[in-house]
DNA sequence: CATGGTCTTTACGATTTCCTTACATCCTTT
DNA sequence: AAAGGATGTAAGGAAATCGTAAAGACCATG
């Protein structure tokens, strides 16, 4: 493995990169640059880092295409950089899964501070297997038991499902499911998400119409039960 | 970075000026000055200082051109000190972005307590946690508990908690809160914060009839308690 | 070509949230 | 002390969202 992690500064504006290039260097870590979301594609695929700063507003593609076309290859840290007037795109970043955001103008101490917080968890998060009660989830394996008795899951069920026990505890929004499940051409298409929720109930939960792993947020999305958690409210 | 926070002192009386700078200086605070509006935006281009104390009714301009032609670069705390009769004026500077006010004649020890709140390191927004008390708020997750409780939030209310724990410790104005919440279209509908504030403070406050996180600012607005402040007024 | 499984799409009753109004209470002003 | 304005609560109906069932489309397989 690498001795000190990589970082992608993606920004057009020259003053910037050097400004964040030594501002990284003398935190300790290594940079690599990207003036153009074609260029930081490549980048990724080259040199592997470790995290991405992301300029929104780059001269070729928009933040979110960047996101969008680097989601569907790898699960890569990125920390968005956005003005004052672009709330939308930073919003439709989140939206895509980008990690965190800091508004410009930035103080660097704080940049350091979403970068460390960025870096840290990831790792842990990518175990292979899921346990959850009776459940076991093999992610690796595409298979799901419960009590020991494997359970059949269609692909797009099974997706759906890491989706949502990978990030365990977490809302999910409905725009990042389908995102993640059905792919950017279907991010408003919530219906799906209510027909495969409802057959991944039937399949796991042990009272379908009282759900304890998959729970509704009304308005927002889903999310997957927190490991022990009992007492249901009055 | 530089040693002593540096003030901004704007207003056309040289009596006030010579006040609030003694005032600031024997505070710990180092401090530069202007009498006019294009004066005071020349000094923040040129000393950058960390926070402006605004006089409304100058000379040349009226403070909302002073705090909008401000905003298009910077996001630097603002303090508007304003007489009885100019509560329009006020209430536009905090609409457009003013953190906080005093009204004239002040107590010194008043001002400089809203000058530290507003000088505390303003957690830049979003998607990191505020934690506040037992309560901690995940924006980016979507997410609110109390003391490890999980709290039930509907989108609105939602909406409506990250506008106020957004800005912690600004005064948020109606209009601004609508605007942020319900859209442009119904930046006059008082009537819907009151029941969503009240909401939320079923919810967040320990009681709810004596809150001590959302605070009211009678005819303007809002307030989120800033971080450690102890001690509520009789 | 038929079959079985999966995915997409639609419809409708149930639930939750949102909007709206009315009224009691508090504070400031005259 | 009374009046006026602003705020806080409660409650009902309107609107949006959700869960479920079911029918047709699509695809691979035999």
């Amino acid at each position: 493995m690498r001795e000190r992690r990589l970082i992608l500064v993606v920004d057009d504006e020259p003053q910037i990169q050097r400004f964040l290039g030594h501002a990284l260097v003398a935190a300790g870590y290594d940079t690599c640059l990207a003036a153009t979301g074609i260029e930081a594609l490549a980048q990724v695929a080259a040199q592997e880092p470790d995290l991405m700063i992301l300029d929104l507003g780059l001269p070729d593609m928009n933040g979110k295409e960047v996101i969008e076309r680097l989601r569907l290859r790898s699960d890569l840290p990125v920390i968005v950089l956005s003005a004052h007037d672009q709330e939308m795109e930073k919003i439709m970043a989140l939206d895509l899964g980008a990690d965190d955001f800091v508004a410009k103008p930035f103080g660097i101490g704080e940049l350091l501070a979403r970068l460390r917080a960025s870096l840290r968890p990831r790792r842990a998060a990518r175990a292979e297997q899921i346990r959850q009660g009776g459940l076991v989830i093999d992610l690796a394996a595409h298979q799901v038991s419960r009590d020991g008795e494997p359970l059949r899951l269609t692909p797009k069920e099974f997706d759906l499902l890491a989706a949502l026990a990978g990030n365990a505890g977490r809302v999910m929004t409905h725009h990042r499911l389908l995102q993640l499940v059905w792919g950017p051409a279907h991010v408003d298409d919530v219906p799906y998400l209510r027909v495969f929720i409802g057959q991944l109930r039937q399949k796991l939960e042990r009272d379908p119409a009282r759900p304890e792993l998959i729970l509704t947020e009304p308005g927002i999305g889903y999310r997957w039960a927190p490991a022990a958690e009992g007492g249901q409210p009055p």
